[in-house]
DNA sequence: GATGAATGAGCGTTCATTCAT
DNA sequence: TATGAATGAACGCTCATTCAT
């Protein structure tokens, strides 16, 4: 009835995007109990029945979810420099973005907590996080190397500590600024 | 399991205490999206209507859950000793809480992020970290007045430190325990 | 426990009566669909459950409700005078009650509703209306001996519309007194 | 009782309008206190919860019903003749309704009720009566003007008494059609 | 009498999902 | 692809009623 505009067909992969999002911002400010499909497709503009032609069931928006937001820490290392620079860099990424951001680890902190009802979830997220804790661990083995990290400080344990102190500092995302950079005073020697 | 006294049939404040237990297991167990109030009268074995009686709507079972959930947390910290035996008392005390009980953690994490949606709960809670934040400042104002902090650590921070590092570890209990003798050690002069 | 005053117990016919000005309150500000034994036990201030010591069903209140409510048009009719001004004095009786006290004319719509799905109530409300009936047509009889009546008024239907226009004019209580005064000039020869 | 057009699957159009005479002929039979949504959905033959997608709320399907139920009432004075002639076949249009559809006019007194401690439901019945309040004052003032009403009726308070005397006359429609002639009769000079 | 505790049927509403169009 | 219609299980909550104390 409408004019299709250069043969390409309404929706196709940018409304797969925009549900995404949509979901992502509505996980953001409440959460999976008012995680509404009806909600998702209706601030993407379209019927809630429509939309499982995109994601035949809730779990699948939650799975592309996980995954949209999990690539945002894709490459907060940056790739040049010492150990230490490149944790400095890493470290200094994730705090802006908790400030500049909440919501982005809020949704993580979320996902973290359903993941332990969900395999499937589970597994995702897991595999996710295994690659930020080698990250970190090669970077914090290097960093013990050349001298750099607090005497008696285990790569792996610091890495962990490093997990531990950013997702619980993400919970009060104004006190996070200041929170991680003692932690990084403590775990680097200056 | 509690003996009955007397011949007292079921009822009276056991009855409110068995509620609220009953809602802490399956606040842990699958978290406030699958907290129904049918499984928790269930679990205590009454009709889901009669949990009205006791507390007139679901909102009333959550805060009595949370009253119940952050009192476990009182006195954690030994009355006698020197600041720094007291710190590492209390260390201790919460680092066994999350290998023991790693269920008490996730409610509470589960709790703040609700939290952020539900303005009385955020009341609550906040009310509670806030003791947990003053006791923690003077306990680490008194152990950097002994000389026995981290050079260049700022109590009011450092006891943000604390918070957010526990709360993260909590998340993945199996870890805790190292991340936080790992925190305890960096925080700590020996 | 307590020194029993005079011998009597407390509550007795006073606490019945209490109960059924208070379901007549409920009535008359919600209707049936809010007319709640808790609610009437509350206004008294008895415990809901008590209240079926006095009423052992929901219906038995009703109905002592009708009772209540009806008896209050028990003698509305001067004993003294002429058939036309009996009448009128009835009629003014009427009107006064109407704007007196409005919500007195609401419940009877409210029983007059209810007893048409309510036979236990259809009954007894059928009964002291055509109490009223008999009433009407007598004085309307004898006034029309008398040569008092608009002409071709047939008395049995003469009280017929004196009841219908009663009733419908108690559903506008602030019009009521113009339209009845209006009827009885309608119907009475000046 | 409708014939199926052209091989089409319920539904449409058609399923609002079965929902609102359904829920009308619930309202007849039991009132508000017994209108249920289950009982209409299954008058109609579909799910409960199918209704939601036709009235999200019970309100809207009450608000329904009292739109089909005014409408009934219009156009039934007769557009030609005079005065008098169209204010009789006015009344008799509605004695033959009150005979015939006795239902109809207890549904009417059923909102009427209502109205009274539903703000929306009042303003909407409000505005149908205030149209046949109007009607009735033209005609009356048109008949008065003719002098064909009866000797000191003032048309407003004449219009009021119609209303009212119909209202009340509603509640027992087999006595419904002598009263209003008999108003008639006293109203209108022959 | 009065109460606290419990019951059970039932209510309006929600929501992911299915399916014919 | 998109929609309108429908489903069915589940939910929090209500309320008259019962009964042991």
């Amino acid at each position: 009835m409408a004019t299709t505009r250069r043969g390409r067909p309404p929706g196709g992969p940018e409304r797969w995007n925009a549900l995404v999002q949509a979901a992502y911002r509505c996980l953001a400010e409440g959460g999976f109990e008012r995680l509404r499909m009806r909600d998702v497709a209706a601030q993407v503009g379209i019927d809630h029945s429509s939309i499982h032609h995109h994601f035949p069931t809730k779990q699948d928006l939650v799975i592309a979810v996980v995954d949209h937001t999990t690539r945002q820490f894709w490459s907060t290392t940056p790739p040049e420099g010492s150990a230490v620079e490149r944790l400095r860099g890493h470290l200094a990424t994730l705090r802006q973005k908790i400030v500049g951001q909440p919501e982005l680890h809020i949704v993580l902190r979320e996902l973290d907590l359903r993941a332990r009802r969900d395999p499937e979830l589970r597994e995702i997220i897991a595999g996710r996080e295994e690659g930020w804790r080698n990250s970190l661990r090669t970077l914090l083995t290097d960093a013990a190397a050349a001298g750099a990290l607090a005497p008696g400080v285990d790569p792996a344990t610091g890495a962990e500590l490093v997990i531990a102190t950013v997702k619980g500092a993400s919970l009060a995302s104004d006190r996070a600024d200041d929170v991680l950079e003692l932690l990084e005073r403590l775990l680097i020697r200056t």
